[in-house]
DNA sequence: ATGAAATGTGACACCGGTGTCATAATGAGG
DNA sequence: CCTCATTATGACACCGGTGTCACATTTCAT
């Protein structure tokens, strides 16, 4: 089969190049009898323009990265359709591309990804929307970038965050509330800045409420099903037992509650479980478990447009935004 | 910033375009001294070669496209790391394009992906890998793709799939065997095509084992966890109650369980589960599921070699690979 | 009818690389 | 020292589009 290009649908419809061009992009000052002749050659010869070139004309791919290196999986589905969304929206096509943070290959394998692929932007997910390194490397390369649930604020480019600290303050205050005042907490990955913030939300809410912060109580997580087991194991351990465990996010609440049905403990009779993300999982199992509904496709979609539109060259105006999160209860805490 | 071209890198280091461009290319007959030369000014000028107009030249894009409308997340998870795994190993990318078979626009939209990007190749994943319109439209076009789960057989395109039949069949006579025989079946979704292939797996293990098949046991699901509930409502209303479900995925297994244990039914001593995929929820919950694990991280990750070397003109040999599914028992089924 | 403005069209350079081929420089063998 | 094969290098066309600008044609007010 012959390729059909731009030159072969010239000529067979009788016109130039640059006329066919025009037609192709609905541009104006083409009469209408040339365009009709034009798109029925489109027609008759099966004509579909070639991206690449008109990437390389234009200098533009109309393709967005979006880097990731998270443990859940269901975080990561749900920034793929919220970038998806706004990409889908403007023409865009989304590349995905997970890389590992540690390890010291990150910048190589980066500066690889945009020798291979030209990407018009880059979406950073954490734990990357928190690598100075990175941002460093991007603005220095020209890249168009948007950072995802980044706690740094010193920065001039384009962010959308979630209020992770008031978050974890919330459901914290809501188990107080209850009448727990031996609450475990559950850590999460230490390279995400949300870690930090949701266990100084943690701490504020009991501190508020006079409650001793009490290191003996705090597990370290990293954000998986996995550590969420490990964590649990040494939580219902603890003598005496806490009344109530946080973990920092739902995966691991998930962990918490399968080793307590499996112990025979009664969720939340005999224990309060609370998580974090309000994931699928946190509705898929029983009982619910009592979460903060994060807008994770909200604040992705959010930011893949404000990037496309910085992309086009639109003064984007606001570059920093933060959404609320919210309390969403069920079934997995009660009173003690 | 000015642009670093490979003609700013030619005239600086004092050769031709070309000579420059063998550099990069890591072609031979270069002197040693020349290409010192030019490494050098690669690293003072900081330069990247534009990624688009070597597409242009060399007529690639080195992206494959993954095309996927399923109801399953962690389905599409697994999909993604599998065909991710094959990508980066050939130094390729990967554009994620999740849309709808049903509406009417499905070409459309794929001819809108083709022009807005440049793809060498098509992943497709079930339920496209089934749609002999888009399949015939993708040989029309001279697209390179790969069907992944697909059912169609007469089809001398790439394919990978996994034995559902089988592991259907499988699992139902695993329940058999525990000694149910009043057992429940949840299908899924009827665009895809394992739907029928399970179907037909626990009927066949039925009749083999001289069991009628009654079809006010069978609920008709998605695959999704909402279906898997309705479906539970209608089946654990059945007088008298199957000692036994078997649902068509894991989520759908998943949200019997969650009904049963709501009705304070005990799982697996007043009804036993059965899921299939061996999905991360299948782990996460309690008791776990047992489930027919399918291989679809290595389906996918076949699948994309295969089309990978396709694309580079090598002779792939067998093109078409069925993997097998293995049973895995957890603590969700056992004896009436 | 006439000149100015608006509209339609094409020639040509350009985007930033790669492929082909001719030619220059180097090295081995006699 | 010369010939011939080998290695190194560059000129130039080309990939398939888009941007610029010049020019031809039409429209419209005067």
């Amino acid at each position: 089969m012959k390729k059909v290009t731009i030159n072969s649908v010239a000529t067979y419809a009788g016109v130039s190049k640059k006329t066919v061009s025009r037609v192709l992009n609905n541009e104006p000052n083409v009469s209408p009898a040339t365009r009709e002749k034009v798109l029925k050659v489109f027609k008759e010869l099966d004509y579909t323009p070639n991206p690449i070139a008109r990437g390389l004309a234009r200098n533009r791919s109309f393709i967005i990265g979006c880097l990731y290196d998270n443990p859940s999986k269901s975080y990561i589905t749900r920034v793929q359709s919220g970038a998806l969304e706004a990409c889908h929206k403007h023409n865009y096509n989304l590349l995905i591309h997970p890389c590992e943070l540690r390890g010291g290959a990150l910048i190589a394998n980066i500066e690889n990804l945009l020798t291979t692929s030209r990407l018009d932007g880059l979406v950073l997910t954490p734990p990357f929307s928190d690598s100075v390194e990175l941002i460093e490397f991007l603005k220095r390369k020209n890249v168009n970038y948007a950072r995802v649930a980044s706690a740094i604020e010193d920065d001039e480019s384009i962010s959308v965050r979630s209020n992770d600290e008031q978050g974890a303050f919330e459901i914290t205050e809501h188990l107080i509330e209850l009448g727990h005042s031996n609450i475990a907490f559950i850590k999460g990955h230490p390279d995400h800045s949300a870690t930090e913030q949701r266990f100084s939300g943690y701490q504020r809410a009991l501190s508020t409420h006079n409650i001793a912060f009490n290191n003996a109580l705090v597990a370290e997580g990293n954000f998986s099903y996995h550590s969420g087991a490990d964590s649990a194991k040494a939580i219902l351990d603890i003598t005496p037992r806490p009344s109530a465990v946080f973990a920092s996010n739902d995966y691991m609440a998930a962990a918490v509650l399968k080793l307590a049905t499996q112990r025979h403990l009664k969720v939340p009779e005999d224990i309060s479980i609370a998580g974090f993300d309000n994931a699928p999982i946190a509705r898929h199992i029983w009982p619910g478990l009592t979460t903060i509904a994060q807008p994770v496709e909200e604040m992705t979609r959010q930011a893949v447009e404000l990037l496309i539109n910085q992309i086009g060259g639109a003064d984007v105006g606001v570059l920093q935004t933060t959404l609320e999160a919210k309390l969403i209860t069920r079934e997995s805490t009660a009173k003690p």
